[in-house]
DNA sequence: CGGTATCCACTACGATACTG
DNA sequence: CAGTATCGTAGTGGATACCG
């Protein structure tokens, strides 16, 4: 017995939308992602068997479009925007925030960051942020006017700026749980040229939902 | 590996409301359900045991609470509300509706129709409607102003209406996707004395999301 | 890079029986 | 009525290896 036997509209999108990773990757799609590997650095954890087989079930289901090696969302997908809000903010209310914290990937962070970055506030000169957070791969973020980008390897640039520490502190801040100066009290440090140390806050729009007040018990 | 290792409230909302069932269980609770046995048969297939490690999980999660026998949604809980609209609404909007018409149950249909019903339009001589469809159980709807009821034998009124023909149709109507008129055109019969007969559809404001519009291919 | 094919382990789920 | 305990299985998804 698979289905649920009912008419209504919220099962039977359930049993389409509901499986495991489905709406993280139309999440990706939704933030701009385009090609299969893209994605996947987006949502480390999936397999590629698993993330060709959803993109073809979301294909079947008219949600996906395949061309010329790019996914887009069709207008059904785009349409998710409501339902993937809806998620967020409630998870951002309702969810316990110190928690979680463990067991998290730093990739899907920087990609993160990298997308939210204010383009136009970023250094005329381009600073490098060497990312060494304890217990994590080691990350660079490129960040000069008009780009922001990650790399496993050092770009070429000097390194003006490091960041070290648990990655739960820079979660904390990143997702709206606690200022910048709490973060660092946490643990976070970032190293460098005072300056560029206090701008480097201001450089990037936190998470998309992380002006989400929490109303956890 | 059973974590999404993603910081997004995206992921960590799907990590726990995801499951199969859950959110089923939460829009019994928005409607109105609170007993146990009341919240199964609008979800007739779960099994008992899924339904209490729902339930269990549901309220370590404070969504629910259970107190004196009865289940109610905390404040997180009837927040979800706009998540499930945001589901149901997607799924109306986009999702093929002559399909999933098979392999249908009768009794969330019928407590659907019993709670949106119109109790100050009903007769004020009671009704009882027999309800005879192909391939379900046989089922009664007693209906008179102010209170509408079904159950699985008559309640003792004469049977003053018969409903026939395949569930689809009745679906079909009920959902949004047809008129009545066409419902019968796809089989539904509807018998009994005229002045009834025409009344009857006037009883009910159908299913919830009935006005969504289709924009499905 | 962008997948597919195959295999295996695990666990989520349903069926059944039992309790207060 | 409102559950809990136990057990067997079907199916999901991850790992690995392989293609174009």
């Amino acid at each position: 017995m698979t289905g649920y036997g009912q008419f209504c509209a919220i099962a039977r999108a359930h049993e389409t939308l509901g499986g495991r990773w489905t709406l993280l990757i139309v999440r990706e799609l939704l933030c701009g992602s385009r090609r299969f590997n893209e994605i996947r650095r987006g949502i480390p954890r999936i397999s590629r068997t698993m993330l060709a087989e959803r993109l073809q079930a979301l294909t079947h289901l008219g949600v996906v479009r395949h061309e010329t090696g790019e996914y887009h969302l069709t207008p059904a997908g785009q349409d998710l925007m409501p339902l993937v809000a809806a998620l967020a903010t409630w998870g951002q209310r309702w969810l316990p925030r110190h928690a979680a914290a463990e067991d998290l990937d730093l990739d899907p962070v920087l990609i993160d960051m990298q997308r939210q970055a204010h383009l136009d506030l970023l250094p005329t000169t381009p600073a490098v942020l060497r990312i060494a957070l304890r217990g994590q791969p080691l990350r660079f973020m490129l960040l000069k006017r008009g780009e922001a980008s990650v790399c496993d390897h050092n770009p070429g640039f000097p390194e003006t700026l490091r960041l070290g520490g648990p990655l739960a502190a820079l979660v904390a801040w990143w997702r709206g749980d606690v200022a910048f100066a709490q973060a660092r009290r946490m643990g976070l440090t970032l190293e460098g040229p005072r300056p560029l140390v206090r701008a480097w806050p201001g450089w990037f729009e936190r998470y998309r939902f992380a002006g989400i007040r929490s109303e956890a018990a």
